[in-house]
DNA sequence: CATGAATGAGCCTTCATTCAT
DNA sequence: CATGAATGAAGGCTCATTCAT
């Protein structure tokens, strides 16, 4: 029989894994953190001082997990994607007709603005500072062509349902759906919070019309 | 004939006129060299210093002027709607047929971005930043109407010249072609210099597509 | 006749040159003030807070007036050489005998080290340094070769003065002194405060006797 | 034959002076690696991160073996000192005439700057240190005192060897080769590198053409 | 024993704003 | 009126040091 090793010694490289995994989870749990302040005063006005203080870790924790404020950021948005990009999936995967499949998109689009609005206005907000800050393009990119194709998904299911073709080209779809999604944010961030229902409703009701023309 | 009298012993009404008047050329002025700081590095990365600096005003000028940076940012963005709120217009009013408007409006839409790309970044960053600062939403809500308004003057006047009507309501129409321009913009500003006539044209294509079955 | 103009409306000319010049006041009250605080701390540990804070200035004035660190400890090195590099150009001009320059000159080196002890620290701590630092190796080469010129204007009158010719070159020389003077502020600087006349008296009377075998 | 005892079992004595056997070699060790970066870069430029870094072991470890930073230079310079301050011993030793250790002696002090140039810089800039650091002072005076020791054995074999006796003391003696060791160390390290053998040759003439004359 | 996580003071720098002249 | 001098609060980042595991 041999004897199991005491933990004390346990293989190096189990350790060295459990390490690193912990890591990942702390710069994980900061990211979340830090993606509350980002969503609620925008990239420009969030300092790492102020992400640490909304947090339960010190000023330090921050610069010790992230190399760099710009690395924390491309992190964050990194973090936020692997949410974000497949909001839509389970409506695709599980919508048995193209009728389900519009009226459960538009609903969740609209939703989605009420559960995370923030996090949708930082969206456009580093969307944005990419123009101007060549630092944050690479991930910007990265994420605008998955969340053209998570809509593309959701497109040729419909088609696919209603036993049609999609009437224009990916980036097309994308841009014009992006727009109305980001007028509506844009709304509801600054209207009165007593509106804030009525715009999202506006919202689902405009894409729930709108889609059928999106078929040829 | 009337001797135009010295500065200094004017009557008061007057050079209490020409001070203002004087002073809002100022304010115009400092506008004019702000905006074009402010399009080149964006709202946040923009100091007060560094407008002046790019202008031929000492620092303190500034101040002067304008009590605090935010209102030089918003009297910047009112001055810069006085010319962009009607850019379409002219093709408005001298368009003979629907054909015509649609193609000069597709064209025109490509055009400003190339020729005035930085000012769009400008508005959307502001448009974004009013998100999370509310002294900026009055002024920007206000041009976003106007914005909306211009676009429903071009409409409204297709659909006229076609004999149709409108397809879908002003707030719509705007937020679907704010899409595609906003993600050619992205394209453009952020892509290779060489692919940015490519951005414009497909543009171009995309929204003269498109116009037709914004009708009824 | 041309009247006079009103002050106010002085030649620019002149009031650009007055102001400049005010600046370069500051800078050098500034420069004055920072050396005090390297003197005694060394280049490493001196912040510019701490410079600021031992000044009659805050601590945004010097980055006012500096656009770096760097830029401030260059000005203020040769701010300092302006006055030392001429340090013994009067014992030079006024001794009328070898014997007498000899004794003036091991005299006053002794001397510097008595009234400016941590200015030569500062100039010690700046050449080492740069050794580390490429941004000081500029401005310290430039005042090193000085030095070495102001002791060769000693040693050249000294041999004049003796009718005889120097034995060394100069760079041989300057080492060979360089190095005492060196080791006495070295000594002066860390033993105990009642030996420091002790280490003084010893640098003057060596260098006293050192100084015949400099000559051929 | 004594069987090795296994170490858990080892007599406490033994046991003990095994750990601080290996407590010592480690620190060694640690200030081995130490001393590369701190040559390199210099005593304030060095972080004990850094010093981890280059090394195998972990940042925790520094502080483990060494309480303080301070602690750590100190230990190095007085390791470092171990090999350095019998550098010339061999060729005293080994010297059969005045001119063969007066031509090694020479060729070695250029030979060090070559080979251990950063150790050398460090050593300057330690010095220099403690004039501003009262905590370095006791070590470098040590140090300080057995170069001066170094030297002068140097000198009086080359005396001895020469049948006269030294000219100066030993203090006088060290200082000025000291100067010129430093000079040349300086100019060898903020020269261009296509320099750098000249530099050295020019000390190892120098130092050869002066010898004799610290002779009496 | 040894590690790396965590801390918090401190550094250089930028900036909107105020103010004396 | 207009200027630039001056201020002080942040901001990103580094680092020696402490400590739980």
């Amino acid at each position: 029989m041999t004897a199991s090793p005491s933990p004390s010694v346990a293989d190096p490289a189990a350790s060295a894994a459990a390490r690193a995994s912990k890591h990942d989870t702390r710069r994980d749990q900061l990211a979340e953190s830090a993606l509350v302040t980002l969503g609620k005063l925008g990239y420009a006005r969030t300092s790492l001082r102020e992400i640490a203080q909304h947090s339960s870790y010190s000023h330090g924790v921050v610069h010790y997990y992230f190399s760099s404020k710009e690395e924390l950021i491309t992190y964050c948005v990194r973090y936020y994607k692997r949410t974000c990009v497949t909001r839509y999936d389970e409506i695709v995967e599980t919508s048995t007709s193209a009728t389900e499949l519009q009226e459960r998109f538009a609903t969740k689009l609209a939703e989605t603005i009420r559960e995370e609005g923030p996090m949708h206005q930082l969206w456009y907000d580093l969307r944005n500072q990419s123009m101007f800050e060549p630092a944050l393009r690479e991930v910007v990119l990265e994420i605008d062509g998955q969340l053209e194709a998570m809509i593309w998904r959701v497109i040729t299911r419909y088609a696919a349902l209603a036993g049609r073709e999609p009437a224009l080209d990916p980036s097309t779809t994308y841009g014009m759906l992006d727009g109305l999604f980001a007028q509506s944010l844009f709304a509801w961030a600054t209207g009165p919070a007593s509106a804030r229902e009525d715009v999202l409703s506006v919202l689902t009701r405009r894409v729930d019309t709108l889609m059928p023309s999106l078929l040829g």
